[in-house]
DNA sequence: TATGAATGAGCATTCATTCAT
DNA sequence: AATGAATGAATGCTCATTCAT
C-alpha cells in the first residue's frame, strides 16, 4: 500500500465515520434517542448496521460522540461570535448588537435546537456530556463574562458582576426566543430575531451603563 | 346501587385515574417517553397493566394526560404567582422580586424542571400538547404582560411593548437558572434563586423606570 | 374466580410450564444450546416467544430447568433400578443382571443419551448444574455401593470397598455401550445391551464372590 | 524464488496453519462449537481474520481438521500405551497396569477431557469426525482386544471373546474416572489415577486368569 | 371492573463470511 | 499471502397491547 492510498484509506475511514456521526444525530434529533433505531441511522449514513458497530461500539457511545461532535462545532461558532467584542470599536451598541444576531442565528438554527432537545430529554442519562465544556453552557457564559469585563475595565460598561451580567445577556437573547419558540417548535424569522436582540441590547445597555438607554 | 355508593364507586375510578396519571409523570419524568415502560407505571400505581388500558387508552394517552394534568397544576401555580402585580403598593420592586422568587421557586421545582424536559423530548410527538394553554409559555407571558401594561398606565412604569417587557422580565429569571443548571442537573439553592431574582428586578427596573436603577 | 377455576387456571400454568420445559430439552438435545434458539423452542410448545420468558425469565434458566426436571426424572429411575439389590433373593447373580439390563435401558435411552451430551457439553459453563446430585453421577454409585455393602454384610459379596465395587460395577455396564456408541452415534439393541450386562456380572461376580478377592 | 526459500515459504505456511489450528482447539475446547467466535480464534492465532479463511475455508472445516489432527495425536500416544502388552515379560499384572496408568494419564489429560467433550457435544453435527479411526473409541479397544488374544494365545490370559474383555479393561479403567469427574469438572490426582487403574487390573484378572489374581 | 397470561412486532447486538487493497 | 473494512443473517430479549376469567 503506497503512502497516499494509505492516506486516502484513512480518510475514507474518517469520512465513513462521520457519515455516520452525522446520520445519527440527524435522525437522533428527529426520534429522540430510544426511538431512534440503529437500523435507520446506517440507512441515513448508507452503510450497514454493522459497520455502525464497528466503527462506533454502541448505541449509547454512537449517541455520545454524536452529540459531542454537535456540540463542539457548535460551541465554536458562538465563541466567534463573541470576537467583535474584544475590540468593539466605536459603537458598542452595535458590537453588542452584532454579537446578539450571530447568537441567535446558532440559537435557532435547526442543529443548536435539536441538540438542545436531546440535551434535555437524555441529559440525565448521560451525566458525562453535561460536563463536556462545549456542552455546558457556563463555558460560553464565561467567555462572554471576560470580554464584558475587559469592556468594563476600559470603561465602556459599569458592572460589578461579569458573570451576572453575561448570564443576563444571554437570557435577554435567548428567553424570549424559547419562549417564543414554545417546546421546539415554531421557528423564527431573522426579522424577529434581530427585534429581540435589539432589545436585548437597549435592556443590557440602560442597566449597565451610566446613561439610560437611548429611545427607539 | 345506592346513590351513595355510586357516588363512593365513581370517587374511588376517578381517585385510581389520578393515582395512574400522578405515577405516570413520575415514570416518564425519571425514564422518559419511550424507556418508560406502561408495566413500571402500573407498579408505581399499585395496580395491574390491563386496568392502565382500562383507564387511559394507550400509553400516548397516557403521556398526554399525565402531562396536561402536571401542566395545568403547574400553570396555575405560576399565575398565583402574579397576583401581586396587580395592586403593588408602594413598593413595586419589591412586588417584582416577590413575583419573581415565587416564579423562580416553581421553575426550579422537580415537577417542573421533569416537565419541561418531557416536553422539550416529546414535543414534537405531541404537537396537541404544545397547543395547550398551560403548557404552552406564551400564556404566561402573556398575563404577565397584561401586569404590565397596568403597571404603565398607572405610570409605575415606562415601556411601548408589554409583551416584549414581559418576555424579558421572565428570561431574566429563569435563563440564569437554566444556564447554572445544565441540561436538567445541578440543583439550586433557594438563596441563588434570590439573588438571581433581584439582579433581575434591578435591570428590568433600570430598563423600564424613569429612574436608573438603584446601585446594590 | 372459584376454587376449582383456579385450581385449573394454576393446574393449566403448570401445564403450560411443564410443556416449554419440554420442548427445552427436545431442542436443547438436538441442537445443543447455543444452537438452539428460543423461537424454536416455542414453536416446539406452541405457545409464543414471550411465553417462554414470561415462565422461564432466560435462555439461560430455561436450560438449567430443562435440564434439572429431565436429571430428575432419570435419576429416580435409576435408584428404582437398584431395588431388587436390597433383598435379592436366591439368584444375586439373577438380581444383579436385572438392575444391570435396567440401568442400561435407562443409560441408552433417548433422553439420558441427550443429557448426558447437553451436561457435557456445557457443564462448564453452568457449573451450578453440576452440584445437583441428580446430575452427579456419584449420587447414585453411592446408593448402589449402600446395596452392595448390604449384601457384603449379609455374606452375598466379598468386599472391602464398596464404593470403589459400585464404581466398577456401573463402569462395566456403561462403559462398553458408551465405547460401542461412539460419541453419541449409534443406538443399540436390547440384545446387546443384555450381552454386555451378563458380561458385566460375570466379571463383577468373578472378583467379588466365592473365589477370594484379592487382598488389597 | 529458490528452492530453498519455496521450502522455506511452505514451511511458513504449514507452521501458520499449525498455529491457527492450535488456537482452534484451545478456543473451541474452552467455548464449545458455536460460542466460540472465529475472531478470537485468529486472535489467540495472533493472525487476521480473513487469513483463518485462507487456510481452512470455513469454521465447520477449521472445527473438522482441528478436532481431527488432536484426535490423531491423543490416539498415538494411546497406542503407544498398549506396546508393554506385546511382550509382557513375567508380570503380567505389572504390565497391565502399567498400560491402565499410562492410559488414564492420557485420558485425565486437559487436552483429551477438552476432545471428548467437543465430540460428545458436536459430534452429531459433525458425523463424519466419528468415523476417523483416531477417534471412534472402537480402533483402541479393537488394538488391545489385539494384544489380550496373544495374551490368550501364550496362556497369559483365559478369555473367549478378546473384544469384550478389552472392552471392560478400557471401561474399567476410565469408568471411574468419569465418573469420579463428573461432567467435565473435577481434576484428579495420579494417586488417585494409579488407584483406579490396580483395581482395574485386580478385577480384570480375577475374572480371566484361571487362578484367582495373585496376591500382591 | 380488575387482572394473570399470552402474543406480535421490533430492536440492539453479534458473527461468519467476503471484498478491496 | 495477509489484512482492514463491510455486510447479511440471526438471535435474545422487551414491550405495548389484547384475551379470558
Amino acid at each position: 500500500m503506497t503512502a497516499a492510498s494509505a492516506h486516502a484509506a484513512s480518510r475514507g475511514r474518517i469520512d465513513k465515520r462521520h457519515a455516520i456521526l452525522d446520520a445519527a444525530i440527524t435522525v437522533f434529533a428527529r426520534q429522540g434517542y430510544a426511538q431512534a433505531c440503529v437500523k435507520e441511522i446506517a440507512a441515513e449514513a448508507s452503510v450497514a448496521k454493522p459497520t455502525v458497530y464497528n466503527h462506533l461500539t454502541d448505541k449509547a457511545n454512537l449517541f455520545r460522540q454524536a452529540v459531542e461532535a454537535a456540540a463542539d462545532a457548535l460551541h465554536a461558532e458562538n465563541l466567534a461570535a463573541l470576537d467583535g467584542l474584544t475590540r468593539p470599536g466605536d459603537d458598542l451598541r452595535a458590537a453588542l448588537e452584532d454579537t446578539g444576531r450571530r447568537l441567535l442565528r446558532h440559537h435557532c438554527s435547526e442543529r443548536s435546537t435539536a441538540l438542545r432537545r436531546l440535551l434535555h430529554a437524555e441529559g440525565t442519562r448521560f451525566p458525562d456530556l453535561l460536563g463536556l465544556p462545549s456542552v455546558d453552557p457556563r463555558t460560553l457564559a464565561t467567555a462572554l463574562a471576560d470580554r464584558l469585563a475587559r469592556l468594563c475595565v476600559t470603561g465602556r460598561l459599569r458592572l460589578t458582576d461579569p458573570d451576572r451580567a453575561a448570564e443576563q445577556f444571554l437570557a435577554l437573547l435567548t428567553g424570549p426566543v424559547d419562549l417564543r419558540s414554545g417546546y421546539a417548535g415554531r421557528s423564527m424569522t431573522t426579522g424577529e430575531q434581530d427585534g429581540i436582540a435589539r432589545a436585548a441590547v437597549d435592556v443590557f445597555l440602560s442597566a449597565y451603563t451610566g446613561s439610560p438607554a437611548p429611545p427607539e
